[in-house]
DNA sequence: CGTAGAGTTGAGTGTATTCAACTCGGGTGG
DNA sequence: CCACCCGAGTTGAATACACTCAACTCTACG
């Protein structure tokens, strides 16, 4: 960790309310005046979901980025006998086709998990931006880049790690993603989704994520009442999944990168 | 498909030969000459790893991009009981540690599961080129996107595909990836890997590979004959897989987006 | 009051694992 | 030159983890 002036606010040049753009980017990356502006002139369409609805669906030709408001989204893809396998999760705050004019016809679908709020920006748009201002460029590049680590994580808990182990870490891995978007607390939250829906994440059957969650709180590890989930023994909890929460730890650009985007030679 | 020349060689602008990562760039984009003199100035440095050996290990702080030159690699996590989860493989052409500088401590290891050849770029004068030349800065993008769309299927695959449905499916996958880089015949290709690799690729035993691939040479789906793989009916492999190469075809840009790239309104 | 969605539990099955032994070929050193 | 060894592949037998099928509960909601 270098000096760096992290004293003033990182929106101290905004005067109005910030696009769900500015801010998610904001959380990275010292935005100048000029790339906040940028980011504002953008067209936005901000509109909702109903639990169960498509965002997108397998085949579409997709064109915009989405930036989540509210509500959780799952990227899924389906197999012809019904089997699903739900690649990631998408949480308030993250972004859902962050490079959606480079990528034609979508391979996979979304669905809104819960009721959701997004908000649709013109892909094509998004580009033209990091064309005058390369920061962001590299902004989108860092977002890509964390993407990548959530979906390696994923590959390791379901090719690896025992059903056991496989519900935990994901339920670590939702309490540290939710407490860097502040919707989350110190150890609890609200996990809106059905046993099924964390089976076709896990990669397990309905009545085993059943049966393994009852053993988790039988072990006294976590309490599950509706839809809000606490952790009673997080540090237990994160020895038996094997979770270390440094692949999530992304909340800003490294220095050293940042100095190279600030001072190209 | 809008109009575009096509005509015109790729690299008519080139005099002296390419660096590999022009090579791997002007794959999908149309290099100008300053982009393609820019990319040449990098200090690039090209080295050997013999099968085994590691070219970064996890916890390191990885400040390189690497573009493989010839051999295979291999991005894996292990965990604390000996379990291995290889992650992604990396063939010739593909690119490591895409955005080194933007992620640091690195959370993988890469091992080189053959003799390998590699050309390491240092990752920050990779994103300070992408401040000059947006158009390179979307380029990675597309490129993380594509690594992106590997990552999500290998999920699938792990997740819910039966160990037979797993196997058929990486045999086609590495024969397509190895199409795009002229390493494989047209039902044929060198397959370097050993089973317990592919066990943990594909989050099975050793032995359950075995039996896989016993089963599928038995019913006439493919020869094996030492490392040499040769696919006798490719239809009928595709079909038990549910293989669809459309997540693979991403030779090019996408014309929109090339426009958005060349011309920021 | 009936129904639909979600969760729970039991019983039987099956796919994939572990453990173990054995083969085969290539390389090395006595 | 041969014995040995090692890595890789192969196969059998027993086990175990997770799945399927099925029935039942509970709650919310119309």
């Amino acid at each position: 960790m270098t000096d760096r002036d992290d004293e003033s606010p990182p929106h101290a040049l905004l005067e109005n309310t910030p696009s769900a753009l500015v801010l998610k980017v904001g959380v990275f990356l010292h935005l100048t005046a000029p790339e906040i502006e940028a980011l504002d002139a953008l067209d936005t369409r901000e509109f909702g979901l109903a639990k169960g609805q498509d965002l997108a669906v397998e085949g579409d030709d997709i064109r915009s980025t989405y930036v989540v408001i509210e509500g959780w989204l799952g990227r899924y893809r389906m197999l012809e006998d019904g089997r699903r396998q739900i690649i990631s999760f998408a949480l308030p705050g993250d972004i859902l086709n962050l490079d959606g004019a480079l990528v034609t016809d979508y391979v996979y679908s979304v669905m809104a998990l819960t009721d959701t709020v997004v908000c649709a920006v013109a892909a094509e748009a998004v580009i033209e931006v990091t064309q005058e201002h390369p920061r962001l460029g590299a902004a989108i590049s860092w977002m890509g880049a964390r993407e990548r680590t959530l979906l390696a994580e994923q590959i390791v808990r379901v090719g690896r790690r025992s059903a056991y182990e496989r519900v935990a870490h994901l339920i670590l891995e939702l309490l540290y993603r939710l407490h860097l978007v502040h919707e989350a607390e110190k150890r609890s939250y609200e996990l809106p989704l059905t046993q099924e829906v964390l089976g076709d994440s896990l990669g397990l059957s309905l009545v085993h994520v059943n049966r393994t969650l009852r053993r988790l709180r039988k072990e006294g590890l976590v309490r599950l009442e509706g839809n809000s989930l606490s952790i009673d023994d997080v540090d237990r909890l994160a020895e038996i999944a094997e979770f270390d929460p440094a692949y999530l730890r992304h909340e800003h650009i490294p220095d050293a990168a940042e100095k190279a985007i600030n001072d190209p030679t």
